[in-house]
DNA sequence: CCGTGTTCTCTTTTT
DNA sequence: GAGAACACGG
């Protein structure tokens, strides 16, 4: 793993000094003559746009750069030309990116462009991890100590979770998730519990819950010293807004500002960056500043460049508004804006599929994008019978592409939910084909892993009872629910942290196997804490917890096999501390927690592994593969069922497919299934609305929806048999099965959207849908199959099309769509 | 207090 | 179909 890599922070609170004496501000000399004198080395190889976008100066920069159109390579090479002609000190850089992995490519971009010296000093970074650097720093400052935890989503779930039961909340419905979710939306907007408070509609017994357990979270949090996710952004802007003279510290130091993806901001980032690039009142400059200001001594705002692509926004449901970015010529009226179209990274058959999607989006900025390479191979198309047929063709192709010469690494199969990777790691196995799934069944996510970092969070901060409430019998020490009530009630009476709390165990007046154990703890943590404090290496800390508190050692000895895998993961963690050390020789033990909560699925994606990425199509965003599956392309799932109440959601999803489509260099494969296995029982399974937004004839389809359905049978694959082509004007429907039954969400779009929604699926191959009508089956009825011969009904399930019937065959037992099943009523 | 068996809920995407 | 929450007996 890399781990994300925190240059010194010298300088940071001085002014770093204007390189170019009085001659420079903070835009250089953008203007005059021709630009700046930008080396021919950094422009190499870019495109009139591109180049426009790289040598532009201003106050602010919007780059529109489509999928696949080199903006990552633009970000890098404007930043190097910043650095190669002196117009900016790398510490005035700061740049944002949307994972850590991002940070340290374009770092490196940059060193290889500029040499490594010269690029020392920049801040690039997510807006999480630049906020905790910002925020550890001044801590202080908000009457918040440095050490503070980083809570994640399960963190603040099951604080959330003590909070409702202590309320007896529960029985007005409220749920950690659920409150987790909204308070979330809260703080995205910048919101905290009093602006709440003040708005909520307190007659409604819900909304005054809510505020309680709002107000309870937040001071649970305080009280911990800990932030969440959310906090982090929005505590950093409070900070800016409350102390200007903080603000300015950093306000003078980042002259310039560059935001990639986004379009994928949230208000509170949004907020975040206007007060970055705010100017600095004359106050707040230092009198022997070295840097230029105006004549009345204040210090211009810095200059603001923003990379996106509205159709590329997928994170809405975290919060993130596109209008920041359809609004940046307004927000930042001296602004100017560059269109990147080119792209370089797909066929032309692949472009044109993502365009006429993307195209059904109304109320976009119409961009097209183009490329010089050719139109390649067609888009191939698959529709299994199940979710595991569909694997099998991923797998398939998977093979024949390998033949002929890619390696796995140049793969990528996407899905819509986690869940779907199951089916095809079952067959990917059973294949041998090697995969990873970056951020899949998460490490530091697993319990014994949250148990080994709770010990350590607790070493770096001793006010997180919520770490220690989980480590405390963790390995069993004999602690149950009524010590530690006991310990929580002395502590409460006391007014102190559950750990100082644990020192008085002896005056508690339990019994002394129990008193043992605690103050056995209590001296553990408080020693292994003082080492922490002097600087001790992670990995040693990590180590000698483990080793006294016997937790590792009770694992591998336990003689159950998932124990032993517990003891191996532990043992991974120890790896990490030691490869964190070596990428970070001064990296201390708050450093190491940073990392591993500010760790993202994408941070884990390295490129020359050997394997076949799989992964959500979230994930997928900013990557890019020879060859791309996407898979599930089925209504319910891709557009997601829990989309279809929301306003815009299937606009989203459809940008979701869109970022799919557009990772794909030069092979595309869609592929869906006719039915699949949700939560137990199968479920008939419908093209996405969106395949056939897709124009006809740049699919191939191996199999399409129309032959699943007739020939039915499941071991029916004819991967090389072309699917009949030509003919009549049928034209396969699913109308009919959407229709009665109600199925799967038809597009309840608002307005002008619903229309465009509702269109009908038309297969680009003209089998007719076989439809067997209402048939009704009973247990105890004989039918006919067209490939399993004659079989005995056991039971029928499901309600209207998605009846399902149980059926016995002479040795296999099948469940079968009654509706569209190649069966027939003996 | 601990382990086991049973019932219940939930399934979108993530820093 | 899994994971968490709960109930019960040692």
């Amino acid at each position: 793993m890399t781990f994300l890599v925190s240059t010194g922070d010298a300088g940071f609170d001085r002014d770093p000094g204007d390189p170019f004496g009085d001659t420079s501000g903070a835009f250089g000399p953008g203007g005059r003559g021709g630009g700046p004198a930008v080396d021919d080395a950094i422009l190499a190889g870019l495109n009139e746009r591109q180049r426009e976008a790289v040598l532009h100066r201003g106050p602010a920069l919007l780059i529109v750069a489509g999928a696949g159109s080199g903006k990552t390579s633009v970000l890098t090479r404007r930043i190097a030309g910043l650095l190669q002609t002196r117009e900016a000190w790398p510490s005035q850089i700061l740049a944002i990116t949307f994972t850590n992995k991002a940070a340290a490519e374009m770092r490196e971009r940059i060193q290889a462009l500029v040499g490594a010296e010269a690029a020392e000093g920049m801040w690039i970074s997510t807006f999480h991890s630049a906020c905790v650097r910002i925020l550890r720093r001044q801590a202080e400052v908000m009457g918040m100590k440095s050490g503070f935890t980083i809570y994640d989503t399960a963190d603040s779930r099951a604080l959330l979770k003590r909070i409702i039961k202590a309320l007896d909340a529960d029985t007005l419905g409220f749920t950690a998730a659920g409150a987790a979710n909204r308070i979330s939306g809260i703080k995205n907007e910048l919101g905290d519990v009093e602006t709440f408070g003040r708005s909520a509609n307190l007659e409604d017994p819900k909304e005054a819950g809510f505020l309680e357990i709002f107000r309870q979270y937040q001071a649970g949090l305080r009280r911990a010293n800990a932030m969440d996710f959310d906090d982090l952004i929005g505590e950093t802007v409070h900070l800016f807004r409350a102390f200007p003279e903080t603000a300015a510290l950093y306000q003078r130091r980042f002259r310039h500002v560059l935001v990639d993806e986004y379009q994928d901001t949230n208000p509170a980032q949004y907020a975040l960056i206007r007060e970055l690039v705010r100017g600095v009142k004359a106050e707040h400059v230092p009198a022997d500043t070295r840097m230029r200001t105006a004549a009345d001594g204040s210090i211009p705002p810095a200059s603001l460049t923003v990379v996106g692509d509205s159709d590329q926004s997928i994170y809405a449901f975290r919060g993130a508004d596109i209008r920041n970015i359809t609004e940046f010529e307004r927000d930042f009226p001296q602004s100017r804006t560059i269109l990147l179209e080119q792209n370089y990274r797909s066929t032309q058959n692949i472009l044109d599929a993502a365009n006429a999607v993307i195209a059904n989006n109304f109320d976009r900025v119409a961009k097209n994008l183009f490329t010089t390479v050719g139109s390649g191979e067609l888009i191939v198309g698959y529709t299994g019978y199940t979710a595991h047929d569909e694997a099998q063709f991923v797998a398939d192709q998977i093979e024949q592409l390998r033949q002929g010469g890619a390696r796995y690494d140049e793969v990528a199969v996407f899905v819509r939910t986690n869940a779907q990777t199951r089916p095809l790691e079952e067959i990917f196995i059973r294949s041998g084909i090697p995969y990873r799934i970056p951020g899949g069944t998460r490490f530091y996510e697993r319990a014994e892993i949250k148990d080994a970092m709770a010990y350590l969070v607790q070493l770096a901060n001793p006010d997180d009872d919520l770490a220690l409430r989980r480590v405390m019998n963790t390995p069993k020490r004999g602690i149950g629910p009524a010590t530690e009530a006991a310990l929580q009630a002395h502590a409460d009476r006391v007014g102190v942290p559950l750990r100082e709390a644990l020192r008085d165990a002896g005056e508690l007046g339990l019994g002394p196997k129990v008193t043992g154990a605690m103050l056995e703890l209590s001296a553990l943590l408080e020693e292994y804490a003082g080492k922490a404090a002097a600087g001790a290496a992670p990995a040693d800390l990590l180590v000698g917890v483990l080793e006294r508190t016997g937790y590792l050692a009770g694992l591998r000895n336990s003689g159950d096999p998932q124990d032993e895998a517990r003891a191996e993961n532990l043992e991974e963690l120890v790896a990490q501390t030691k490869e964190f050390r070596r990428q970070q020789p001064e990296g201390a033990l708050l450093d190491f927690l940073t990392n591993v909560a500010l760790f993202a699925a994408a941070d884990e994606i390295d490129d020359e592994n050997g394997s076949v990425s799989l992964m959500t199509l979230h994930t997928a965003k900013g990557l890019e593969y020879d060859a791309v599956f996407l898979t599930g392309v089925e209504e319910g799932l891709l557009p997601h069922q829990m989309s279809a109440g929301e306003p815009g959601g299937l606009q989203e999803e459809r940008r979701l497919f869109y970022v799919g489509i557009t990772r794909a260099k030069k092979r595309l494969f869609l592929s869906l299934a006719m039915s699949r296995a949700t939560f137990g029982d199968t479920q008939v399974a419908m093209p996405s609305r969106y395949l056939q937004e897709v124009p006809a004839a740049l699919i191939d389809w191996k199999q399409s929806p129309g032959d699943a359905n007739s020939r039915g049978g499941m071991r029916s694959r004819a991967l090389n048999a072309r699917a009949p082509r030509g003919g009549g004007r049928e034209g396969f429907s699913y109308a009919g099965s959407l229709g009665a039954g109600g199925g799967a969400g038809s597009g309840s779009g608002a307005g002008g959207g619903a229309a465009r929604e509702k269109r009908e699926w038309t297969s680009p191959v003209t089998n007719a849908v076989r439809d067997n009508g209402d048939l009704s089956l009973e247990p105890g009825d004989r039918i006919r199959h067209s490939d399993f011969g004659e079989g005995r009904v056991v039971d029928v399930t499901g309600i209207g099309p998605k009846r399902i019937a149980e059926v016995q065959f002479a040795n296999s037992r099948k469940r079968l769509l009654i509706k569209i099943a190649p069966i027939e009523k003996l």
